[in-house]
DNA sequence: ACATTTGTCAACCGTTTGGTTAAACTAAAT
DNA sequence: ATTTAGTTTAACCAAACGGTTGACAAATGT
């Protein structure tokens, strides 16, 4: 079955180009790396992938379609802001701690070009918080959370899950500890990002 | 006066290799790029800093210099912790709306390449959190805080004040929002951030 | 059995890249 | 007036880069 045959290439040069795109990013990136790390020949690359630009492109997709159902998590679930709030900080984390370069990758290209994120909030799987904001604005007018913007406690529950692992290397240095230390404290903050949070909006 | 010419030109060309390495990150920045935006010959560029290495590391060390008084604002002030959180978010996020390529540059560069931590690290004015750590360890005792551990906390402030920039064109996707509404966003957020973190922190 | 498509490779190509060189220009110092 | 040191330029270079070609082998179809 030729199927076979180019399946295991061509995931094989998507496994590649992953990891070596997710690590160094697109400009450093190098095809014949790839290659090298798929244990294939360049022109294989070409072949499946016309081009640096498109294999680059199916790379980052696969990496941004690893992440889309976990905000979904938070955003369209049936259950209670705080039940979000914990199940996402504790998901996303785990998550993340098997897949360290992911948030990374994801967060710089799409700095490096803006106009991707057009393309990416066309498409349908693309999350929307609209939801999440007005179950937000029911409950600060029932009383049960202190009055916020939904905006804001979303970019704050974004910020507390993802930056730890973005900043990384920075804040390893400020805490002054080693990779293994480090990494517990990631872990102890699958629950932690959750209370520091709920204690922040939650009125008794 | 041979200085004052060559002032001039050393620091069209930094300002020059800083616009384009923020915004393009070293891999991607090209010496011709630089060159052109300054004015100047491409050979003006290793006449006075021999290798792209060597004027990347120029540019790094300057961007950092501008963000560590901000960090030993945080950590070494004799204020309470209260004030030192307010002061910092309101300051470091004054600052960044300034600069919006800084922090996106710096945590980018540090993660592509993590030996270069050590490097800074070892300079003398490198932020250590020691005071901060030892003054929130103190609070909680005294019952002024919730208990949490200094450096979580130390994790959650940076996060919600760097991320959100860092993040924003990822942020404006899901949040649905135009740049200036974002902007604005980010301008309440002087106040919101140290809000947030003291009624998370905070023993009434 | 034969023809056609598909998969794979080594060698090659044109361009771009960081970096070099040597000469020209400037202006202060002798 | 000549030297000297610093500054600037155009032309050049070797290496690295993404991408192409053509030959060949292995499947697949008829």
């Amino acid at each position: 079955m030729e199927t076979t045959k180019s399946n295991t290439t061509e995931s094989a040069i998507l496994d590649a180009a992953k990891g070596i795109f997710e690590r160094k990013g697109m400009a450093a990136a190098r095809m014949q790396e790839i290659a090298d790390e798929a244990g294939i020949n360049k022109s294989m690359l070409h072949y499946y992938y016309r081009s640096k630009q498109l294999l680059f492109e199916a790379v980052f997709k696969s990496a941004f379609s690893m992440l889309a159902p976990q905000l979904n998590e938070i955003i369209n679930a049936d259950t209670s802001i705080f039940e979000k709030i914990s199940n996402f900080s504790s998901n996303y984390i785990s998550f993340v701690l098997k897949h360290p370069y992911l948030p990374n990758f994801i967060i710089q290209e799409l700095n490096r070009n803006p106009d991707f994120v057009k393309k990416l909030v066309a498409e349908k799987n693309f999350p929307n918080i609209s939801k999440f904001k007005q179950q937000v604005d029911e409950k600060v007018k029932e009383g049960v959370i202190r009055p916020i913007k939904a905006e804001q406690l979303f970019v704050n529950i974004m910020s507390l899950n993802i930056f730890p692992f973005i900043g990384a290397p920075l804040l390893k240095g400020f805490v002054n500890v080693n990779d293994e230390t480090y990494k517990q404290l990631m872990e102890d903050r699958k629950t932690e990002v959750a209370d520091f949070i709920i204690n922040s909006i939650k009125l008794k």
